[in-house]
RNA sequence: GGCGCCGUACCCAAGUGGUAAGGGAGCAGUCUGCAAAACUGCGAUGCAGCGGUUCGAACCCGCUCGGCGCCU
């Protein structure tokens, strides 16, 4: 018997019906898993563009520490997304997921398949299962509360969310500052608790049809992954773009700065501590990102998950997750022919 | 071969008779507009091993093992 390879079964750009559907395909995993390079093989072989879900390549000139795909890398794929704001602009999950809805309703006018990639997990569920209406942060609002809780100090700081919300502040540590501020904030700007928002919503949008794949390494293996690639931005300019970025005048405190790599280099920059503590930092602040990376995604429902071999080729990582992508495609289209048929028996 | 010092968790380490500090690393978790942020939780029933003294031993005594240093 004569083993023949499956033929492709979807065309591109993809049927007006699948389009319909609203096809995501979303690849997530921790930090310096690979997906950028994957991702850009995925989306030349689908023939489509890359949504990025990554809360600090947004920001311009932040490159090297952000591990921006160089454009040689992208191979004429573009990239939305990315180079949005600059580094003193506040950005979030609620603008990402504006843009990012935009972004991705061209890619179906075009009839293309879009492909999300990152690593902010936030920005991924917002995408996939939408944000309650609560009204968004507001800079005077958000900076008057951010000194009250500095003078008033956070247990009586905490008190009056209790007092205005109690299921929100049951829901938090009272040294949880940032997140007690923000549900203040909603509170000062609605007059409603945050948890009312949270409630009548309960991440219950479902816009798409998405397929979520996870990437992910062994924790060994990717953890020399991290500081492999931390050597490489240290020895390609990091010092320098950093520096550069404080020379623009841009804040250790704000929030592209607090970004990892960034705030180590500007202590260091600064002399709060040698070359040596900073690379050590840098490097165990980044494995503990991947880490809560992984709390996060672990409990994230239907996520495809992949594990990437040590010895395995990119191609070959490329090839499982385009078999899973085309897997995926066959399954919508099965429903879609299922219904007409369905529809055709009726008739 | 002799003498001396040392041996406490994965690493560093305090404790010298009253029931095992601390730090690092690690692990686990929370999350609805700053999320690469912010925040929370977790480690020795045992102090190299065995035996002894004592109401009580990481701590005192003896032997054994291991490390380091000096002497021959």
């Amino acid at each position: 018997m004569v083993v023949t390879t499956i033929p492709i079964l979807t065309m591109y750009p993809l049927s007006e019906t699948l389009i319909h559907l609203k096809p995501l395909v979303v690849i997530v995993g921790p930090t310096a898993v690979g997906k950028s390079r994957i991702a850009i093989e995925v989306a030349k072989r689908f023939e489509t563009e890359i949504v990025t879900a990554d809360s600090r390549q947004v920001y311009r000139g932040m490159d090297i520490g952000t591990d921006k795909p160089h454009e040689e890398s992208r191979q004429g794929i573009p990239h939305h997304l990315i180079d949005l704001v600059n580094p003193d602009h506040s950005f979030n999950a609620g603008l990402f997921r504006r843009h990012a809805v935009e972004t991705i309703e061209r890619l179906y006018q075009r009839r293309q398949l879009p492909l999300v990639v990152g690593g902010t997990g936030l920005y991924v569920r917002t995408l996939l299962q939408g944000l309650c209406e609560a009204p968004p942060a507001d800079p005077a609002v958000r900076a008057q509360l951010h000194e009250e809780a500095r003078t008033q100090g956070h247990d009586r700081f905490y008190a009056r969310l209790v007092a205005v919300d109690p299921v929100t502040a049951s829901k938090l540590h009272p040294r949880d500052t940032s997140k007690v501020i923000r549900a203040l904030e909603v509170h000062q700007l609605s007059g409603r608790a945050m948890s009312e928002f949270q409630q009548r919503h309960g991440f219950s949008e479902r816009p798409y049809s998405p397929l979520v794949i996870g990437l992910n390494r062994d924790r060994g293996a990717l953890y020399r992954r991290i500081e492999e690639r931390i050597d490489w931005q240290l020895a390609h300019g990091l010092l320098q773009e950093t520096q550069r970025l404080l020379d623009q005048g841009y804040k250790r405190n704000c929030t592209a700065m607090k970004g990892l790599g960034y705030r180590q280099v500007a202590a260091h920059l600064a002399g709060e501590y040698d070359q040596a503590e900073m690379v050590r930092r840098f490097k165990r602040d980044t494995r503990h990102f991947a880490k809560r990376q992984m709390t996060w995604f672990r409990r994230e429902p239907a996520i495809s998950w992949l594990m990437v071999s040590e010895s395995e080729a990119t191609a070959e990582t490329v090839d499982r997750v385009i078999h899973r992508v085309e897997q995926f495609l066959a399954g919508l289209d099965g429903v879609d022919a299922g219904q007409r048929s369905v529809e055709e028996n009726r008739r």
